[in-house]
DNA sequence: AGATAGTACGAACGATCGTGCTAACTTGTC
DNA sequence: GACAAGTTAGCACGATCGTTCGTACTATCT
C-alpha cells in the first residue's frame, strides 16, 4: 500500500503574511544568537515548521532576508524601547529610553541581548546593504537620544554648555556595555551598576541649582 | 605524459612553528571580520597558501583553533595594548591604557576592529569553551583597569569616596563603543570624541583639590 | 469560466563546510 | 642505518549551505 500524503491545508493570502511574520520573527531571535550570517535558511525552516523553499519564497534570497530580519528587530526595538518612553519629554525622556533599553536587555526580549548590539558588532567590517542598514538604524537612536537631550538642555534640565553629543555617546556606551557584560556573564547585576552610571552620568550634566 | 607533481620543500621542525604562527596570525585578523565561527579552515588555508589539511594537523578540530586564535588574540592585545602602558602607574596608566586601546582601533590594528570586542558580541548567547575563555581574557582587562583606578584612589589622584567599580565600568564603555562606532561607521572622528570622554569621566572622578 | 498571481511543498543542484585517512618527506634518536 | 616523531599535501567522506525548479493548490480578477 502507498502512503497517500495528506492534501495541502488551505492556504489563504493572509496566511502568507502570517507566515511571513512567524518567519521573521524567528529569525530576530536566532539572529540575536547565531548572528545574521550564521542565521541559515534550514535552521529557520525547522524552527518555523515551514519548509526550506516555502522560507525561500518570501524573500528572494538570503541578502532579502537578512534586511527584511533587521527592519523587523526595528520594529520590536521601537515597540519595546522607544514607544514606552515618549510619553515623557526632555530629560525625564532621556531617563526613560535608557531605563527601557536595559529593562529590554534585563528581561531577555531576544535571547542574545540586543539584536543591535550584535548585528553591529557582527557586520562592522563588512560593507553592503545589510550593514548600511543596521547603521541607519543605529543612527536613528542615537539622533532620538540627542533630540531628547537637546529639549533638555532648552528646558535648562542640563548645564548650559552641556556638549550633548558627549552626553549621549557615554550614555549609549554606557547601556551597550551592560547588553554586552549582561549576555557574556549572565550576570544580572551589571544592569543595576549600569542604572548607576546612566544616573551618575546624567547628574555630572545637570543644571546647577540656582 | 603524466605531470610529476613538484617533491615537498624542505621542512624543518622549526617550520612547523613558524606555518603555525602564520596560520594564527591571519585567523586572529581574519576572525575579527568573519567572526570566530565565519572563520572557515577552507579560508584560511587560502589566505595562508598552507593546505586545508595541513591547517587541520595544527588543530585538531575547528573548537581547538579557535581557542588558539583566542589565545593570540590576547597576545596581541597585551603586547599592543596593554605593555606601552604598564611603564606608568596609578591615574596615569589608567589614561594610557584608555589611550591605547583607542589607538590600537585607530589604527586599524585588526581589520574588524578589537578581536575580544567583536567575539564577546558573537559568542555571548552562545555557552562553551570558547565563551568561557574569551570572558575570562575579557575579565583580566577589566580587572587590569581596577587594579590601575584602585593604585590611583589610594595615591589620592582620585576621590577617597570614588567607586572604582563604576569608573571601570564607565571607562570600558566608552572605549569599546568608540571601537564599534568607528568601525560601522568608518568615522575617525568618533576616537577623538571618546578621548574627550574619557578626560571627562575621569576628572569626574578626580579627588578635589585640597 | 478562465487566466493570473500568490503560497507552499519536495527534490535536487553545486559549493563549501569540518573531518578523516594515507602517503611523502623531514629531523632527531638509538 | 633503522626508526619514531613531526609536518605537510592530496583525496574523499557526509553534512549543510544557498539556490533553483517543477508542481499543486487557493484566491482574486476578467
Amino acid at each position: 500500500m502507498t502512503e497517500v500524503p495528506p492534501p495541502h491545508p488551505r492556504r489563504t493570502r493572509t496566511d502568507g503574511d502570517r507566515t511571513r511574520n512567524l518567519i521573521l520573527d524567528n529569525a530576530v531571535r536566532l539572529a540575536t544568537v547565531a548572528g545574521l550570517d550564521g542565521l541559515s535558511i534550514g535552521a529557520l525552516a525547522d524552527a518555523t515548521g515551514v519548509s526550506k523553499s516555502g522560507v525561500y519564497a518570501h524573500f528572494g534570497s538570503k541578502e532579502e532576508l537578512q534586511l527584511e530580519t533587521v527592519r523587523a528587530a526595528r520594529q520590536l526595538f521601537v515597540d519595546v524601547v522607544v514607544a514606552p518612553a515618549l510619553a515623557q519629554d526632555g530629560l525625564e525622556r532621556l531617563r526613560a529610553l535608557c531605563e527601557s533599553f536595559l529593562a529590554y536587555v534585563e528581561q531577555r526580549t531576544l535571547p542574545g541581548g540586543c539584536f543591535f548590539a550584535a548585528a553591529a558588532a557582527e557586520l562592522g567590517g563588512r560593507p553592503g546593504p545589510v550593514r548600511e542598514r543596521v547603521a541607519a538604524y543605529q543612527d536613528e537612536w542615537i539622533d532620538l537620544l540627542t533630540q531628547a537631550a537637546e529639549q533638555a538642555r532648552s528646558r535648562r534640565e542640563l548645564g548650559p554648555d552641556s556638549d550633548v553629543g558627549l552626553l549621549v555617546f557615554e550614555l549609549n556606551a554606557v547601556v551597550v556595555a551592560a547588553n554586552t557584560a549582561f549576555i557574556l556573564h549572565d550576570d544580572p547585576t551589571v544592569i543595576d551598576r549600569a542604572r548607576a552610571v546612566v544616573s551618575r552620568v546624567i547628574s555630572g550634566y545637570q543644571a546647577p541649582p540656582a
